[in-house]
DNA sequence: GAGCACTGC
């Protein structure tokens, strides 16, 4: 099937990689061995006997050696040695993240029993890199290697190259705030900046120096220096170097084919509609030709789009047009892909065309680094990205289309360079292009981080104000944090982390979940608590296709309770329990199975934390009084009274608000109602809506509702900006 | 009558 060129192309590329081969072949086998791979490394180490030990493969240890960063090995090394943190910039396919790690172990890094550290942003990252580097140092997986993500840990006392999360590390620095088992951390995927690999910027930044400290005034005594390594793929070296006191900045070259940039003439109104006429044309312009050729058949097409409506409305003018496609024109197979996606049909996307036919991906943001798709050749990106945003001021998340970043278009057109060289189209002209941000702006700097907050201060970090911050979140996001905390009696006046906060801290839950798990042993139904906060967890439970929706109605009466989503989502759990979750079942009632699975993890792994906080393990049957009353010792804030024209109005700041479509109670409309979360989109849309009764928040919640909270009343609102204030100017 | 991008603990 391989066309002429392409052959020759991936001929050039073979010879290439026999003369790396042959070159290498010349030096003598022992001395190969000794340079570093395999037998030496097991006869180094002093494990125990029961330790599992492999022959690793010839053909791996070549390929280690053909990997661009096996060049530079020597150089890192010395770098490593002479400096306590490294910046190492490289694009893809240099094999950084798996050769690196090994090149510390092999210098001695992990002698007296220490551990190398590697972060990834992504689970799945951290999992198939691990089994990887097993592989290539011939040990079983969770012994000298492993890795540890949420609900897999696959990692022991053996451990010496751990790869985790960035989000697991920074919950090993709340149980052990030095790291002390560590000698070296990589960041990785720096460049992501993801929340937690900016929380783990200060918070190792911070232990470097105490430990750095620590060893001077004790040079013999338990802790040892610890070493930072950041991993990043674009040019933010001058940034990364400068908060690590002008850290060394190395460039690893790395092995990506070229990719040809079109823009547009003109700048285009209707994205969506350039997109298909884009599609159509790199389709039809390269199935013109005779002969059947690689380079101008093949290649399917990826295109980036801002969310399942726009995919949705794409595929379907797809559709349209295909059907007419003059006979002897490829056929188009259209996949879609957006995370909500049931599994079964993001699969698709992998699957290779059949023969005669050409794929076009519809995707989001998904594809431009959790997944990664083979064979595209031809990337069309429409310039736009739908991005959550925190307004502090307001203190609401708002969900809109932006511009992307430089380093996003530069990412995106990657994807078509991956296996040969490809195109990518940017729907928007070069001007605009110049016009972009060098990079997306950091999570931190738009996120809300009251979670953030509570695992600093139980890591130790009490003045988060002054806190080190690669980039400082916005001043007034800290405080709004602090005051929620304040409010949710997770800190004291004074600003010190409490019983009730640490206890908070230790569930993977925002603070408002938290503060009502902990509390719904008092209300006796913590298991239904459990549960709800279980499906709270997760997004997109039911999966409803566009053309379903009438049939839905009847299903989602078999769950539906007036008591709330809260309750429907506890029936919809209960009813899964009861079919032992049977996929069958599942389907009938548009339910996604990979977020069933999702949600019966993270209630295992609640009951778990539960269990070690010693609460009580109570039902409350069928009282679900209690659980609304529960939900209202985290959610109080989240309180809002309806209005005489059907919107409603927060009753903490009097903002208009309006029930989301997509809960239960929508066309309802309770008198009083509790929301878990807030979202701008079109209007302010409240999302998961509970009815309460007025006279429960002086109950519940006496410290912030006075004793009758009507609408006219303005004294919960008064309380609530009193104490805030208090606390503010504390 | 209107809509949820993506990831992580």
């Amino acid at each position: 099937m391989l066309s002429t060129s392409a052959s020759v192309k991936l001929k050039k590329k073979s010879q290439n990689n026999e003369n790396i081969v042959n070159k290498h072949s010349k030096i003598p086998k022992q001395k190969s061995s000794s340079n570093g791979n395999t037998s030496k490394q097991v006869k180094s180490t002093n494990g125990s006997s029961a330790e599992k030990k492999y022959q690793v493969p010839p053909e791996i240890i070549e390929q280690k050696k053909m990997l661009p960063v096996y060049t530079a090995r020597e150089a890192l090394l010395k770098n490593f040695r002479e400096n306590s943190s490294v910046i190492i910039i490289s694009e893809t396919g240099t094999g950084k993240t798996t050769q690196i790690p090994q090149y510390l172990y092999e210098d001695g890094y992990t002698q007296g029993g220490m551990t190398i550290a590697v972060t990834q942003p992504r689970r799945v990252a951290a999992v198939s890199i691990a089994k990887r580097v097993s592989q290539e140092m011939g040990v079983e997986l969770g012994e000298k290697v492993g890795y540890t993500v949420r609900f897999d840990d696959k990692s022991s006392q053996l451990t010496r190259l751990k790869y985790l999360t960035d989000g697991m590390l920074v919950r090993e620095a709340m149980i052990d705030p030095m790291l002390s088992k560590y000698s070296v951390i990589m960041l990785d995927e720096a460049h992501e900046r993801t929340l937690n690999t900016d929380v783990l910027f200060g918070l190792l930044k911070s232990v470097q120096n105490k430990r750095k400290n620590l060893v001077k005034s004790n040079p013999n005594g338990k802790h040892k220096e610890l070493k930072i390594i950041v991993m990043s793929a674009t040019l933010d070296a001058e940034l990364f170097s400068k908060y690590f006191n002008n850290a060394p900045v190395l460039y690893i070259e790395g092995r990506q084919f070229p990719v040809q940039i079109f823009y547009t003439e003109e700048v285009q109104k209707d994205y969506v509609d350039a997109a298909l006429v884009t599609v159509l044309q790199i389709h039809l312009n390269t199935n013109k030709e005779d002969r059947s050729d690689e380079e101008q058949h093949g290649g399917d097409i990826l295109v980036f789009l801002t969310g399942r409506d726009e995919i949705e409305n794409l595929e379907k003018l797809l559709l349209e047009r295909i059907v007419r496609f003059p006979s002897g024109v490829k056929k188009l197979l259209v996949c879609p892909i957006f995370s909500a996606l049931p599994q079964e049909q993001q699969m698709k996307v992998f699957e290779k065309a059949p023969a005669g036919c050409r794929k076009v991906i519809l995707a989001t943001n998904i594809a431009e680094t959790s997944l990664t798709i083979n064979g595209i050749r031809h990337v069309v990106d429409t310039g736009v990205v739908k991005s959550k945003i925190y307004h502090s001021t307001i203190g609401i998340d708002s969900l809109s289309v932006i511009p992307i970043s430089k380093a996003s278009a530069k990412q995106r057109s990657g994807r078509a360079g991956r296996e040969y060289d490809g195109k990518c189209y940017r729907l928007y002209t070069e001007d605009i292009f110049n016009r972009l941000e060098e990079s997306s702006i950091a999570e931190i700097k738009r996120s809300n981080i009251a979670n953030v907050i509570l695992q600093l201060k139980t890591i130790g970090i009490d003045d988060v104000l002054s806190f080190d911050f690669l980039e400082r979140p916005p001043i007034q996001t800290v405080k709004k944090s602090l005051e929620l905390l304040y409010c949710l009696e997770a800190l004291d006046d004074k600003g010190k982390l409490t019983e009730v906060g640490k206890k908070m801290s230790m569930f993977p839950l925002d603070p408002m979940y938290s503060k009502t798990l902990i509390k719904s042993v008092e209300f006796e139904c913590l298991e239904e608590v459990l549960i709800i906060i279980s499906m709270l967890s997760v997004e997109s439970i039911f999966f409803i296709p566009k053309d379903k929706a009438k049939e839905v109605e009847n299903i989602k009466n078999i769950f539906f309770s007036p008591e709330g989503d809260h309750i429907t989502l506890l029936n919809v759990f209960r009813e899964y329990q009861k079919v032992n979750g049977s996929p069958q079942w599942c389907y009938d009632h548009f339910i996604n199975i990979k977020s069933m699975v999702k949600i019966l993890n993270i209630f295992e792994q609640l009951v778990k934390y539960c269990m070690q906080s010693k609460m009580e393990m109570v039902s409350c049957q069928s009282d679900y009084e209690r659980i609304r009353k529960c939900f209202i010792t985290g959610f109080f804030l989240n309180v809002a009274v309806l209005q005489p024209d059907k919107k409603y109005k927060t009753m903490a700041d009097n903002k208009e608000i309006q029930i989301h479509p997509s809960s239960f109670l929508f066309n309802v409309n309770p008198q009083y109602i509790l929301f878990n979360e807030l979202t701008i989109t079109s209007k302010a849309f409240a999302r998961n809506i509970l009815p309460i009764e007025p006279m429960w928040l002086p109950e519940v919640c006496p410290k912030y509702y006075g004793r009758s909270p009507t609408v006219q009343d303005k004294s919960a609102q008064q309380s609530i900006k009193e104490t805030t204030e208090a606390f503010k100017s504390n």
